[in-house]
DNA sequence: TCCACGATGTCTACGCTGTCCACATGAACC
DNA sequence: GGTTCATGTGGACAGCGTAGACATCGTGGA
């Protein structure tokens, strides 16, 4: 990304403000993607940030999505293991849960952001969120479900809406490791609440 | 509070920030803490505020203390009336899992601010954060299970670390509320799922 | 009673942020 | 080869958190 510099046009400023603005996020989490530090990063000067995002906020939804994306590459990835295992469809919920945990430890910057939320982002359906598999988080728990379902693991009446309680469980774990009260605990006392809450799921669903 | 503007002391801005400061939270959220706006709405000139707050991170963590000595006022209502129930203890823990969820309802402002961290807020026993009981939010839950495992509706095994795994379904659900994917449903869906995220936590405990 | 002192509020100023406007540059197309 | 239009620049503004020096005032000791 240097070689186009010293010329008036940067050539893909989109996509240099776009990848400083995720390292931003990952250094700092939401509140630090900056649009005058992503200019600085691309070499460029603050204004020109507004040829491409409308605003602050329309760079971090940017971020946002990113972020959700790499999450979901996150969940495929653990999800590939799980393939290979007996009760694949159970092995698969639990790889989701997993990976969700691990994704928010790992990168801690990245996930916050993917789940913050100033103003209105209506992601539903962004491409932008998906990962390979062109499925974003939430469509891949919902496809584990349905395999549990298909599998016998989860009685069809339970199914409708399942996803929202697996994923609260989840989720408020992440979140409480984060930046609540589990905050000083060690990685291996959460992985451990870990096991436990996905046990939880999968007994209480 | 005007009676005593005019006069070049305030009297009690500490108070008046911090209100002002709360006022702001239940507006915006953490975010619309904004410390020059606390003070004009104190009718003071900003500096005023570094008498009695450090920084604006500090004003934001007593606003934070403050949001979650209101949690625990709004479940400690809510634990009045359980108690009149028969099956208190089953009963005192929903109260707290619906508790924690209407006030996400209600006072999204608040609750977000109460659980957004920025930096290193070091709330253990601070006792800002508690209600009338002297007991904050995260005490009144360990109280609730601690009463369920005396009533025999919880096996003492599974108690130690049960509050985390109750809480993070809650919390889950809040945020995905909030600010997440369920934030499109109607109050009555959401309402819905809540009792199923209680009922999970309560079979799968 | 007076006065010095410490606590509290004010004034001025700095660098940072997001954002607006007018202007410069240069690649692409007729 | 000249025009057009997307893209980057420059300068400016208001609002933010915060620092340092100064003003005001209640209070306690002489």
């Amino acid at each position: 990304m240097d070689a186009a510099r010293h010329s008036y046009h940067h050539g893909d400023l989109r996509r240099a403000l776009l990848e400083a603005g995720i390292a931003l996020a990952r250094e700092g989490g939401p509140e630090a993607v900056v649009l005058r530090e992503a200019t600085r990063r691309a070499g460029v000067v603050p204004n020109a940030a507004y040829r491409h995002f409308a605003s602050r906020d329309a760079l971090l939804q940017a971020v946002r999505a990113a972020a959700l994306a790499a999450l979901a590459v996150a969940m495929e990835k653990e999800l590939a293991r799980a393939r290979k295992q007996p009760d694949v469809a159970r092995a698969s919920l639990r790889a989701i849960g997993i990976a969700y945990l691990r994704f928010a430890d790992r990168e801690p910057g990245l996930f916050r952001t993917a789940f913050s939320v100033t103003g209105d982002p209506e992601t539903a359906g962004d491409p932008e969120t998906a990962g390979r598999s062109g499925m974003n988080p939430f469509q891949l728990l919902g496809a584990a479900l349905d395999q549990m379902v298909a599998a016998g693991a989860l009685p069809a009446a339970q199914r409708p809406g399942a996803e929202y309680l697996a994923w609260s469980a989840v989720h408020g774990l992440a979140m409480l490791a984060l930046e609540g009260p589990l905050r000083r605990m060690t990685r291996n006392q959460i992985q451990e609440i870990g096991r436990r809450v996905v046990a939880m799921v999968d007994k209480g669903l």
